[in-house]
DNA sequence: CTACATAGTGAAGTATCATCACGATATGGC
DNA sequence: GCCATATCGTGATGATACTTCACTATGTAG
């Protein structure tokens, strides 16, 4: 209970570092494919949720719909998606993966399973689960903080 | 030891979305000052590690000089820092908190301390104590595996 | 059919990054 | 002292990612 001040911010100041690190090292090689941080979260949504309008796409990213244009431009430049009219709304259009943004998104997850499996692959059972259980603790009551802040 | 890849990606993902929420949490508030990322993350160092050097500054936050010269002018205009000319190396300049900048950096690490409160607050010190300890195990796994992909 | 909401984009502007070139200054070897 | 070389900061230029405002085309509710 009477854990200092100091304790906590260097806890959050790691778990800060970590995530610049994290950061870096996920990006790594993409900027060879012409994969940029919010292209590569745009590709990763519509890999997880299928073929997304981008006005979807926009909300899942966080940034205004206007935005999502020119990464979609981007994208279909460099043939990780194609654009395709909607079936039934007009005025929609629909982003999906091209084979090549598929391959590349799978890849990317192994990549992902990969780097966990180096950070956590050396941590005992125990310890990975109180560390998970902690961490889900934690983001719950960040989650909690940032919605009453709205 | 035999732990999901699933149980991994979990874990990672949640860590990401830590960071995010996390920067965010501690953005809020800062655009009223004219405070963004980067400028903040300038201020943190110079509070931090006194006076620096341009170059320093670069190292610091991991970007290139050229780009310190802009957060600078940007913070200088907005009364957080001052430029000096370095005591004995005539081609360096000294970025150096204003009093403005260190009250608001004061305030900011208090912030830090209560955002922090709230987060490991509810937790136990055993809980405690087992998170930062994995979290400083996985913090080393990746600087070392950061490390050696250089 | 009219009024209003929504999807996407053009125009214009801002912030953060990069590389290349350059002048000013330090520094080490002679 | 002199010269080659490295370093510090900045001007010029451009890419990327974001914004708001205005607009067209389309959907939807009354």
């Amino acid at each position: 209970m009477a854990k200092q001040g100091r304790e906590y911010g260097g806890a959050l100041d790691q778990l800060l570092e970590l995530t610049m690190l994290l950061s870096a090292d996920m990006e790594r090689g993409l900027g060879e494919l012409g994969l940029t941080g919010p292209r590569t979260h745009l590709l990763w949504v519509v890999h997880h949720q299928g073929p997304s309008t981008q006005r979807v796409l926009a909300d899942a990213l966080g940034v205004s719909a206007r935005n999502i244009t020119g990464l979609v431009d981007a994208l279909v430049d460099t043939g990780f998606v194609t654009r395709e009219p909607h079936p039934t709304d007009r005025r929609a259009t629909l982003v999906s993966l091209t084979k090549h943004g598929a391959t590349v998104m799978t890849q990317m997850a192994a990549d992902h399973a990969e780097l966990a499996e180096g950070l956590f692959g050396g941590l005992g059972p125990r310890q990975f689960g109180a560390f998970v259980t902690t961490m889900t603790t934690v983001l719950d009551e960040l989650r909690r903080r940032v919605e009453e802040a709205r």
